[in-house]
RNA sequence: GCCGUUGUGGCUCAGUGGUAGAGCACUUCCUUGGUAAGGAAGAGGUCAUGAGUUCAAUUCUCAUCAACGGCUCCA
């Protein structure tokens, strides 16, 4: 007999060899008939493999991440049966779950899928899914794999044996579809009950793409029909709060063929939210201590042949343009110029830390195919600053910069935030890093250290730093759960030495100062994108391009509309008022769909009262207010960035 | 950059081997109406660009450009 430790604490005694799935049916047939799988001393199995000593044993269902994952995991292989069976000939990769779905990789030889495959892959899974095949585990020993696999003259899989050890050789097999795989899985194909294959796109093999590039088809699957259409409303949803939809419709930026790629024209409505912005990070800089200037879009090649940047990054820059023989360079960066004014006037100890920041714009060439919307182009507007400073002063400085993300997140409202402590990667130095063993060593500690003090979560992640030092960035989430790396904190051992900067020390000797680089609103674009997604376009009254309309009931009362947004105008307030002859109804729809977070009715009522119809976007009519009484709610509202 | 998909008035989208249509938006007129679409008329497109096939191309073929979904990349 063994012992079982259930997650409850209580323990059950079963005999050798009891399968989850055995546990299960002990407990409840209800619960064994919704088992995906178990969680066997932490590990997640099979349901039907037997446990054969004492163990803590948690089973897995649709409502544990670990059972949605080995679900979708088993549905990427009821995905290969049905593309095998249709397609024979395949050789396949691999074919994970992901957060939401999953996809398998295939080498399809010459053949291409088109929507009218997947919707017929589609019909075939739902069809085998139906045989209720279990999926059956079988250990091989690595030669006879390896011999199975020659025999198949499968590549892919032989290369996927190379790195496995002899004897944990695993294979599952469902149906008529045999793969090696490392498991675990659900019990049997009859748990998918509805799926949908979302989408076909090239992935290189290995993600290396000097590879042959495969075949990569994307689905997502649920045990009921109700939860796929729930589904694929969600999806429409998110469509609705993409940034790039909901710019175009509040008139925030475009984009135009002649103009170029990734090149983002911001309209009056983006610009007003840009200067909101900028307001806001001045403010905060100007407290913090930081110093603000100005610098050129361009400069020449020597510049960032000294900052080390042009032999790592030149890919990334537009290319040169010639003018008297000397070449310059568009600037992907701020860094150099500022280090320029740093190097412009002798400094003293006295003088650190010296916070230079500047709203700089930048040019990238960023590969055509990673163009996105606001989230990915080629001309930016940068947060940007860096602080100089001496090594006794690093700590200090660079917590600093961490508590500023936070304020601002919490202006926004962020929430779920990641910071990532990148490192370098030893074996690259002199290649994609500084050669600077030792330095890389301590800065990496003195940053870790920073963040262990101050309790920050965060975590590491190798060979993702800047060439010149490890950085952390700050990774959000909008709500329709795209991804961003936005804001960046980065420190730079290398440059200011490159760059010859250098401070007289209370010994009166020369020393290098330390560079932290930082961004912690990203830039214009990417931000900006964010916040139209975060907010679904319905903006905080500070950042609404547009903050109160006017609606008045009849022209009748125009005049006195006008005089009203007189004295919102000037209390500061962004105020339109909507002249056309149309009835009520039909401006309070259109002044709600354009967002605005404040429309005031008025009519007969409200001219003779010298009073306001207030109504709150999103929430309808808030009552009746006198006009000095809103005006200054209002600009409460608008001087406290409130949510 | 690579793989795949797409490209029709400002927006959303029909459609066809014989040079185009709807709704919304826009303009004008009527209407002056109390909390999410009042009515009528009108204007607007060389069907992304270039080449080819054809008596004839927006429609078929190829190339280019751009966007989208991924991959790779992201100071």
């Amino acid at each position: 007999m063994i012992n079982i430790t259930l997650p409850d604490g209580s323990v059950r005694q079963y005999e050798s060899g009891i399968t989850a799935m055995g546990i299960a049916k002990s407990i409840s047939e209800g619960l064994a008939r919704k088992v995906l799988a178990a969680k066997v001393n932490g590990e997640v199995w099979d349901a039907s493999r037997p446990v054969t000593a004492d163990a803590t044993l948690k089973l897995l269902t649709w409502d544990d991440t670990d059972g949605k994952s080995t679900f979708w995991h088993s549905s990427a292989h009821l995905m290969a049966e049905a593309v095998e069976s249709l397609f024979p000939g395949v050789k396949f990769w691999v074919g994970p779950a992901l957060d939401k779905g999953f996809y398998y990789d295939m080498d399809l030889g010459d053949r291409k899928l088109s929507e009218e495959d997947l919707v017929a892959l589609e019909k075939k899974m739902a069809e085998l899914a139906k045989q209720n095949n279990n999926y059956v585990r079988a250990e091989m020993p690595k030669a006879e794999a390896i011999a199975y696999f020659e025999e198949k003259g499968d590549e892919y899989k032989l290369d996927l044996l190379q790195n496995l050890e002899d004897g944990k050789i695993t294979f599952y097999s469902q149906g008529g579809f045999t793969d090696l795989c490392r498991g675990p899985h659900i019990p049997n194909t009859g748990f998918i009950k509805a799926m949908k294959l979302t989408n076909i796109a090239g992935a290189y093999w290995k993600g290396d793409e000097k590879n042959k590039q495969l075949t990569r088809v994307y689905g997502v699957s649920f045990p009921n029909q109700k939860e796929l259409d729930e589904y694929l409303l969600m999806l429409e949803e998110a469509k609705k709060r993409d940034h790039r939809k909901l710019g175009k419709e509040l008139g925030i930026y475009t984009m135009d063929d002649e103009v170029g790629p990734g090149l983002a024209l911001w309209m009056p409505n983006g610009t007003i939210i840009i200067e909101e912005l900028e307001r806001l990070a001045k403010e905060t800089e100007q407290a913090a201590g930081y110093k603000r200037v100005v610098t050129p879009h361009i400069a020449k090649e020597s510049l960032y042949l000294t900052s080390g940047h042009l032999p790592y990054y030149q890919d990334s820059m537009y290319p040169a343009m010639e003018m008297d023989g000397t070449k310059y360079y568009l600037k992907a960066m701020n860094c150099p110029h500022h280090h320029k004014i740093f190097a412009a006037e002798p400094k003293s100890y006295k003088d650190m830390p010296l916070r230079l920041a500047e709203y700089g714009t930048c040019y990238r060439y960023e590969q055509s195919g990673e163009l996105f919307g606001l989230m990915r182009v080629r001309c930016l507007h940068m947060n940007d600053a860096h602080i100089y400073c001496t090594k006794e002063q690093f700590a200090e400085e660079f917590k600093a910069v961490n508590e500023m993300y936070l304020k601002y997140f919490k202006i926004f409202g962020v929430e779920k935030f990641v910071m990532r402590l990148s490192l370098h990667d030893p074996a690259k130095l002199g290649q994609k890093y500084i050669d600077e063993p030792a330095l890389w060593k301590e800065t990496e500690e003195m940053v870790r250290k920073v963040l262990i003090e101050t309790g920050t979560p965060f975590i590491e992640v190798p060979d993702e730093a800047a060439f010149y030092g490890p950085k952390i960035d700050v990774q959000i989430w909008s709500i329709i759960g795209r991804e961003f790396t936005l804001a960046t904190n980065q420190v730079d051992f290398a440059q200011g030495r490159r760059f010859k900067l250098e401070f007289t020390n209370k010994d009166n000797a020369p020393e290098t100062p330390l560079i932290i680089h930082r961004a912690p609103l990203g830039t214009h674009e990417r931000f900006i994108g964010f916040l139209l997604e975060h907010y679904a376009g319905k903006f905080p009254v500070w950042l609404a391009p547009l903050q109160v309309k006017v609606l008045p009931i009849s022209d009748k009362f125009i005049p006195y509309s006008n005089e009203v947004k007189g004295k919102l105008l000037k209390a500061g307030i962004r105020v339109e008022v909507d002249e056309r002859s149309e009835k009520i109804g039909k401006k309070i729809r259109e002044a709600e769909l354009s967002r605005v977070p404040y429309m005031l009715v008025i009519g007969e009522k409200e001219m003779n009262e010298g009073h306001l119809s207030v109504r709150r976007q999103g929430k309808g009519d808030t009552g009746s207010q006198a006009v000095d009484e809103f005006i200054a709610m209002i600009v409460e509202e608008f001087a406290e960035r409130k949510a």
